[in-house]
DNA sequence: CTAGGGTTAG
């Protein structure tokens, strides 16, 4: 008995050119999934659909459309009986497209298991849509494929070879192939320049391009992209205007892309002129433009006017508000970047990595915890790439804020480290009053080959001073530059001043600075000064003072030191002449400020501050706590008081200091037990410190005050500074 | 005579 099949005449196949078949018209005007699956059905109406060129472009279109769709590709691909290496290549370069490589290495995989052959486009296919994970764990093998196939002179082969492991930064095995590749075109130059930026090695961009040139080698648009980037972040103004000159000189017409990184050289180059010359020329501008225009003027520190050009961009994307955002941080104008996050979500565009770290720097400086968390939760919640730069600002943001203990739990959660988080807890553990795990911490990095750099330093030195570590102290400082070559520059003679100063080594501290090789400046004279004070050694503070007012005559806090200084020796009569001396030359004190948030509020206090909405209930809670505090053994200390006025007056003047304010404010407006964190502007004064260690005790709370320097946590009646600061 | 590589802004 014969098949029917085999009575039936060949079926009749439709020509299958566009011209002539209907249905590969259709296909090739389809614009969306759906109406591609109403000509799908059509072909299984018409019988159609076994034909193979119809088969074939109907899974075209599911890789290569902007909206295509995977899924279905795959389940049209598992009915298709007689598979070509065609198909598997189109399969694969779907995969890239929508950026699954896994995906493309398992259907890659099973091409080999069903014994079809890999041909020459099969590895551009695959490896474009890799990860630099994928590149990493895939990227030996297929190499190895590549030989074994023998694709090893086949140029567009050896260009994905190299471009994969540029991604996987295998710089050095990139650089190998790209030696022993005798198929060598344009793109292969490109494709290693562009490791190079990738790496960040932009001198070796620049390098190569000059070797590129001596090769006599073309180059094309592309190069002169990467190059630019390059000059851009090496600021080499004269290599980009070489370029610049170059391409018109090779007639390669200009393309938006082109005409951005040349934007984007020159405004990094603070050439805002040139850089907005262009921009008026463009026939085209898209949001790289306009943001690229926006960070020149960030750049070179004008940030209104980058403001200006922000408001004006038709559009604005995460990039150009993180810009904008990051110009008002390097600035300090850290409410402005708070006020412009908000703006930001209420535009509805969603922040990612960069504006976090933006965002979490500026809660650092406030000390703003509650936002700060609020900023981890979203991180986690909404799945922010979670990478060692957000992990670092999140632990610099803890510890600025005074939480010791997020900050360590961050610091454990850290999926890799790097040198920026080492410091970031060693200044983190110095700043809180914790020398002993500074140091620790300090040991470990060490341990772990990690070379400290000179912010490190500063965080050692940092604290010791804080815990009054004289000889470790010496013997860090000694030990930077002989160990690893870091000179010391004014900061660390800061933190050596302090600590010899501090803890009583005034002359030792004198012949310091004497010896220092650079101009000490008033920082410096101040770390003496502060220390004159504890000591009480009225002369040395005369001398440090007027050092500081030659530098800086209108240093309002040196008066106030040396008033300090005078009252804490009981020599009325200098404090009066230097009152005078301050009332004559206009100079101010700068007033007393403490910061308290409150679910998410950030209520500001000055001394004697009576603006706040709730300042009776803050000043009646004052009155009642200085009765709670005296049953507990507080007695106003006045030492610290220079105003020349009667001593009852000295005791209400101490008892409306900024700090007490907010801490009575943070009493009456926070649940019992709460923590209390507040940020003050200057220094804690002897009175405030005693009274917020009674607080911790007899109101069960934790307080923690962040002054100008440091950190002290009050807890069951003591403080984290040991009283030493 | 079905398909292919590289690039820009924080």
């Amino acid at each position: 008995m014969l098949s029917i099949s085999s009575l039936s005449p060949p079926i009749f196949l439709p020509p299958t050119n566009t011209q002539q078949n209907p249905t590969l018209a259709l296909l090739e005007t389809c614009k969306s999934m759906d109406q591609l699956k109403q000509i799908h059905s059509q072909t299984i109406k018409t019988a159609q659909a076994i034909n193979p060129i119809i088969q074939n472009s109907i899974i075209a279109f599911c890789c290569t459309h902007q909206t295509g769709d995977m899924l279905y590709a795959r389940k049209l691909f598992d009915t298709i009986p007689q598979l070509n290496p065609f198909i598997w290549n189109t399969m694969l370069k779907g995969y890239s497209r929508i950026y699954c490589p896994k995906n493309g290495v398992l259907m890659y995989v099973e091409m080999l298991e069903r014994d079809f052959k890999p041909d020459h486009y099969t590895f551009p296919f695959l490896m474009k849509g890799f990860t630099r994970d994928v590149a990493l764990e895939c990227g030996r093998e297929l190499h190895g494929h590549v030989v074994k196939f023998g694709f090893d002179s086949n140029v567009f082969v050896q260009n994905a070879l190299i471009h994969m492991y540029c991604l996987s930064g295998r710089i050095d095995m990139a650089h190998e192939i790209f030696d022993v590749n005798y198929a060598r075109d344009v793109v292969t130059w490109n494709v290693m320049i562009c490791g190079y930026n990738r790496v960040k090695k932009y001198d070796e961009t620049i390098k190569l391009f000059g070797e590129m040139e001596k090769k006599g080698v073309l180059p094309s648009s592309v190069t002169f992209v990467s190059v630019l980037s390059a000059c851009s972040k090496l600021k080499n103004l004269e290599t980009g205007m070489r370029l610049h000159n170059y391409f018109k000189e090779c007639k390669i017409e200009p393309n938006l892309i082109l005409e951005n990184a040349m934007i984007d050289m020159y405004a990094s180059c603070g050439e805002m002129d040139v850089a907005l010359g262009i921009l008026k020329k463009m026939k085209k501008r898209d949001v790289i433009s306009w943001t690229a225009v926006v960070t020149g003027f960030v750049n070179i520190g004008q940030v209104d006017l980058a403001r200006k050009y922000f408001d004006n961009m038709p559009e604005r994307d995460n990039v150009s508000w993180t810009a904008m955002i990051d110009g008002y941080l390097r600035l300090n104008r850290f409410k402005e970047v708070l006020a412009l996050f908000r703006e930001m979500q209420k535009a509805k565009i969603k922040p990612d990595g960069f504006t976090m770290v933006s965002i979490l720097t500026a809660c650092a400086h406030l000390g703003a915890l509650e936002l700060g968390e609020w900023i981890n939760t979203y991180i986690e919640k909404n799945k922010v790439k979670n990478d060692v730069f957000v992990g670092n600002a999140l632990i610099d943001m803890y510890f600025k804020c005074g939480n010791v203990e997020k900050a360590q739990r961050t610091y454990e959660q850290m999926p890799r480290m790097d040198k920026f988080t080492w410091t970031a807890m060693i200044v983190g553990f110095a700043i809180n009053g914790l020398g002993e795990e500074a140091l620790d911490m300090f040991s470990q990095m060490l341990n772990a080959s990690v070379k400290p750099d000179e912010v490190t330093y500063t965080g050692v030195l940092c604290a010791c001073a804080h815990t009054g570590k004289v000889d470790e102290g010496r013997k860090f400082f000694a030990s930077m530059t002989t160990q690893h070559g870091i000179e010391p520059n004014v900061a660390h003679y800061g933190c050596m001043i302090d600590l010899l100063g501090r803890s009583g080594n005034l002359i030792e501290a004198h012949e310091f600075i004497k010896n220092m090789p650079m101009k000490p400046n008033s920082i410096i004279w101040g770390a003496l000064l502060g220390a004159c004070r504890v000591h009480k050694d009225k002369d040395m503070a005369e001398m440090a003072a007027k050092q500081i007012l030659e530098l800086e005559p209108n240093n309002g806090a040196v008066y106030v030191l040396l008033c300090n200084v005078y009252a804490a020796c009981n020599k009325w009569e200098n404090l009066r002449e230097v009152r005078k001396m301050m009332m004559d030359r206009g100079i101010k004190k700068i007033p007393g400020c403490s910061l308290i948030e409150m679910n998410g509020v950030v209520h500001e206090f000055v001394a004697g501050d009576q603006s706040h909405p709730r300042s009776r209930e803050v000043y009646s809670k004052l009155d009642e706590m200085r009765e709670d505090l005296e049953l507990a053994g507080y007695s106003p200390d006045t030492s610290e008081v220079f105003l020349d006025i009667g001593e009852e007056e000295k005791e209400s003047a101490l008892h409306q200091h900024s700090e007490k304010l907010a801490i009575a404010f943070g009493l009456i407006s926070s649940g019992p037990r709460a923590t209390l964190r507040i940020i003050k502007n200057l220094r804690m004064c002897v009175d405030c410190h005693r009274m917020a260690k009674l607080v911790s005790k007899v109101y069960d709370r934790e307080v923690v005050v962040r002054d100008k320097t440091r950190f002290h946590h009050f807890r069951y009646g003591s403080c984290s500074c040991k009283d030493y600061w």
